[in-house]
DNA sequence: TTACCTGCAAAGGGTTTGCACTTTG
DNA sequence: CAAAGTGCAAACCCTTTGCAGGTAA
């Protein structure tokens, strides 16, 4: 493996190696827009590598989680699904009907969270805001019906 | 069972019966304060209910849920959390470091909320708003060490 | 070379389901 | 009485782990 410097170093201060398959994960993240679950990732990695295995996805995903590449949601419900660590702060809406992810930026959020943290005396680390219900065309549809 | 009308009409909306166990469930979440997962609700029902079994908490749960009597909350990972649902809408945080789970509301999120949906014709109707880091006990703790 | 990592298969935890019986309305 | 609900046990799905053999730095 000789590539990205600033990766391997991403990487070693959490004393874990670059890696193949880890390399593999999170260029599949970065390519493929959305929000993938393990097994989706499995997939989509198995057409390039084909003795790659489901265990190996979830241990790079908690590695590149843990350097801070990868985020993990779980869209108000359901089970995990992951993104490359962009450089806005965002949030996501699910379609019930159709399951579309919609993402979007909200400065209201930080707002509310930075008031809340000096009120209370917290600190936050990790904020989830998602929504759920009906996209546009979901909702046409259902008039339609 | 000869209970509360209010609770009969709800449930038959989705015909859907009060039975023995559903109201069971319901009072438990009425009683206990927090968030309690469906394992926690059972142990507690099996006091007062000893053949009652996990599988019935989890159909009771999605009754209750699909009544619009109970909420489920999987607060930013983990598992499914329930509790009855409130008149004020409130949001979580939960403490990564002793669990603790603090209530709290915030005027700021359904004003995003409905701003969002306007400018994007978005329908919600579910909004998950959770917060996870380290309540002021646990920040205290880790400066002592 | 020495940690660290991988694949495999088995185990784990939470949740759901098939079925025969019971209960509600 | 018909439709809905229950208990039990087995099945499911997603995720984690033990282990023996590879691999990065």
């Amino acid at each position: 493996m000789e590539t990205d410097p600033e990766l391997i170093q991403a990487l070693h201060k959490q004393g874990s190696h670059l890696t193949r398959q880890r390399l593999l994960v999170l260029d599949i993240l970065k390519e493929i827009p959305g929000h993938l679950d393990a097994g989706a990732i499995f997939q989509e990695a198995k057409k390039r590598d084909e003795r790659i295995s489901l265990a190996t996805i979830y241990r790079s995903l908690a590695v590149l989680k843990a350097a801070g590449l990868v985020e993990e949601n779980r869209l108000g419900e359901e089970h995990g699904h992951f993104e490359t660590i962009q450089q806005a702060e965002h949030y996501h809406f699910t379609c019930l009907s159709c399951g579309r992810v919609i993402e979007f930026e909200a400065t209201g959020i930080p707002e509310v969270v930075q008031e809340l943290s000096g009120r209370e005396n917290l600190m936050v680390t990790e904020t989830y805001f998602n929504l759920r219900g009906y996209c546009p065309e979901c909702q046409k549809i259902e008039q339609n019906t």
